[in-house]
DNA sequence: ATGTCTGCAAAGATTTTGCAGCTGA
DNA sequence: TCAGCTGCAAAATCTTTGCAGACAT
């Protein structure tokens, strides 16, 4: 899998006239180490425990090509700083649920949205090219059994809720 | 329209103990005197056209307590700065396609969407609270007819197409 | 009276950019 | 070789915040 994105990436670099360079494969490699979203500072975090001369500036450009070549995607899961997704080339129409109790992120897929998407899109006059779904949700098992199991593993893992709204 | 937005607002400031001051009546009219999206500092700016003395600051600040009261809502449609959409006092459940030609968005509903959603989230066991769709597509006439009346009415408003991806 | 708001200016957070030197093709 | 890349530091952009005075209730 690791293989195919940088098989992906060279592709996209040699069709643009660009350079394999040290920090990019740093970059990709660091990026698509594990499915977790990230951000910019996150992934500068990862990458300097490998190449410390790497600058945040290269990840904040690296980042830019990497969606440019389709790599990764932008998500908006509510709230700077940008976040990214690294899941997009193994799973390329899924969509984000965030619990908005504990925070967790579920991935999930549903050909039916997928399928209903594109035929709203089509009614209105357009073409659709990609679709971006977020859910915001209450653990159930919170409201009904008074503890969220996503709520526990958050606390564990020292992430930090989102902003209440 | 404008004056059950006012009741709502006020209703919201009685309720939490906060004052109902000139800047803030000030800030809601505007920011419900069209159906358009709009960033902090285009609110700002026709806020200042009104009443010159209101700070770029409180304008902010209010923005953070409408969104609060669920009077507006953070909408993503890719990109810096934050959108603030306030169209949802209307149709509380509407999303947004944006056309990748020309950079309009159009706001529509869909029922069956809504329910697939509320499907899916059940599924997954939560209980939905919102959603926030965004299609990207191109639009259809420029593709067969080599020109988008959307492409022409965005030019003339002289509004900037999003960044390229 | 008093706790909330406001404007101002400064700080903070995130991202982009100019530039001089380095590097891959 | 030489166009593209990099690190650095400065700049740009967007948003938040500390504070002293003003204001709503």
């Amino acid at each position: 899998m690791d293989a195919s994105v940088q098989a992906r990436l060279d592709e996209f670099i040699r069709h643009h006239g660009l350079r394999r360079t040290a920090q990019r494969v740093t970059i990709v490699t660091a990026a698509f180490s594990k499915d977790e979203h990230f951000t910019a500072e996150e992934l500068f975090e990862r990458v300097s425990k490998v190449a410390a001369n790497t600058s945040r500036a290269t990840v904040y450009r690296t980042l830019g090509l990497l969606v440019e070549a389709g790599l990764l995607r932008e998500i908006d899961l509510g709230g700077n700083p940008t976040t990214y997704d690294p899941n997009f080339l193994n799973r390329p129409t899924h969509n984000h649920l965030v619990c908005i109790d504990c925070g967790r992120v579920v991935e999930f897929e549903d050909a039916h949205i997928e399928m209903l998407n594109e035929c709203v899109t089509r009614r209105l006059g357009f073409r659709p090219i990609r679709q971006a779904l977020m859910i915001e949700a209450t653990c159930e098992q919170l409201r009904t059994k008074g503890r969220c199991p996503n709520l526990i593993a958050t606390r564990l893992s020292g992430k930090r809720l989102r902003k209440k709204r």
